[in-house]
DNA sequence: TTTGAATATTGCATTTTTGCGATCTATGCA
DNA sequence: TGCATAGATCGCAAAAATGCAATATTCAAA
């Protein structure tokens, strides 16, 4: 039998928000779905969780506690730059996702 | 950008859950977990409902809930056989579902 | 047709998730 | 230093998920 996971657990309650998702799914090709920014590359640095917040259309709390519900499971990774915070997919979690789903599913 | 689906929301809610995880899995291989059934084939028509719940530990109502999850969601497939209801995997939904995710995320 | 067994459904309490406004913290710039 | 901007956190309300006991339904066998 398998062991539980927690990691496993986090990750896929973190995609079962459509919300989540959508960013996840941004993230893949920023420069497809966001301006370019000044102070911070959007693929190599990540998006600007402003410009995240107002693409969901959701408020800035809300916004900051999905974005931090991704990153608590390892899906994304924040930079810090100046007084923004930058976000990019993290590629390594993603990939453990998929080997602890095609493990356990 | 990619549309809302709600089939593979409705999914990946459904394995959110841990339990319910743990049927999916279960389910794989029926002969490793489950006693042989007198009514119904272990691999093909499914386990009893019974025998699950009691492998689970929780209450009756609470996993034909959870199994109910599952088969909205098409990830498992129920066949009725005297009073009893036995669950196999849906593997064609599992499919849908994987190929959801790499689309997806 | 009554009885018993297995499952499904209802109703309710508890916990978790999700949303917001208000506030605190960190940083940059005048 | 003072002030503005970006983001994080707090506190709360509404909604959804999860558990159980009680009850309804379905089916088989007496």
């Amino acid at each position: 039998m398998q062991a539980h996971s927690p990691l496993l657990d986090r990750q896929l309650k973190a995609i079962a928000n459509p919300q989540r998702r959508q960013v996840l799914e941004w993230l893949r090709d920023p420069r497809a779905h966001f301006a370019p920014q000044v102070d911070g590359d959007l693929v190599a640095d990540g998006v600007c969780a402003l410009r995240i917040e107002e693409k969901l259309g959701l408020a800035q709390p809300t916004t900051a506690r999905h974005l931090k519900v991704l990153v608590d499971a390892g899906l994304l990774v924040p930079k810090r730059i100046k007084q923004w915070t930058f976000y990019r997919r993290d590629e390594a979690g993603l990939a453990a996702l998929r080997a602890g789903l095609s493990e356990q599913l």
